[in-house]
DNA sequence: CCGTATCCACTCGGATACTG
DNA sequence: CAGTATCCGAGTGGATACGG
């Protein structure tokens, strides 16, 4: 079943690993479900509301901190004649994040789709064929997953 | 800074969309870190829990949880002349979250990795250079992230 | 070892209401 | 709209102890 060879104890500890800190800053229901929303374009305050249907200081207390990690960046847009307004728009640094929730999609269209189709698939531009996450080397080509190894620094 | 249009909805409600369920399922901080410890082999209850260092109810429950879901196995195994002993591996499933994992990992040596050199990168068996999480079409060639467009089904 | 059982303090999520 | 202020109950995390 698992090609995983045993291990007492991860080669990293958690402390002093980017992906565990990936999960504490991140790794929170209600976190995923705001970037969620906000990759599919969502911005305001009370659209996040009404999407996520999450007590209102939740939600609050969830954009200071995906703002505060520079995940997302408070701005004011103003439409000329109406009143100015904040909206929460993603960084670079929560762009990056699309690939992995795309794959994380990708994953649960195939082990929790209960059998319907993918509401929403993924292409490249242009092209119509489904894309997938995968590894690629350095020359961007795909590289089997029972090929890959861990290094470790050092 | 973020060329995804303004929306007040995502265009999948969320109690219909895979990334949801996905999150619902292992959107959690201890379940994250259980699945991470798992992907570095560790599979036994008080190795999980010297590792996480979280409440053994807790953990118990979490596993519960994996095990339901078919992320993990648990099952008995037996070294000759020491007592069975019952261990949690992962399953197909849970197998097919490291592309997710790893590309977080590398989110994370990006943007929390406070100037340090990632402490664990990925290679192809047999080469030197590093891989990392992408996209590939049909052919196994590299999408480039802004290259990816999201497609409604009907 | 592998858990389950408690106890406690505390945070979180849920609901509602109230202001700039 | 965009939040902050409460209140409340349930679940969680933390520590410790105890049985298979």
């Amino acid at each position: 079943m698992s090609q995983i060879p045993l291990a007492r104890r991860s080669p990293i500890p958690p402390e002093n690993c980017n992906l565990a800190r990936a999960i504490e800053l991140i790794g929170d229901r209600w976190t995923l479900l705001i970037l969620r929303a906000a990759l599919y374009g969502v911005r305001r305050f009370d659209d996040f509301q009404s999407e996520l249907k999450c007590p209102r200081t939740v939600l609050s207390g969830r954009l200071k901190i995906l703002v505060d990690a520079g995940l997302l960046t408070k701005r004011t847009y103003k439409v000329p004649g109406k009143r100015a307004r904040p909206e929460y728009v993603l960084s670079a640094m929560g762009i990056s994040l699309r690939p992995i929730l795309i794959g994380l999609t990708q994953w649960g269209d195939v082990w929790l789709g209960q059998g319907e189709p993918a509401p929403i698939s993924f292409t490249k531009a242009g092209s119509k064929g489904a894309i997938r996450a995968a590894f690629v080397d350095a020359d961007g080509r795909e590289v089997r997953p029972d090929q890959i190894r861990a290094v470790l620094r050092g």
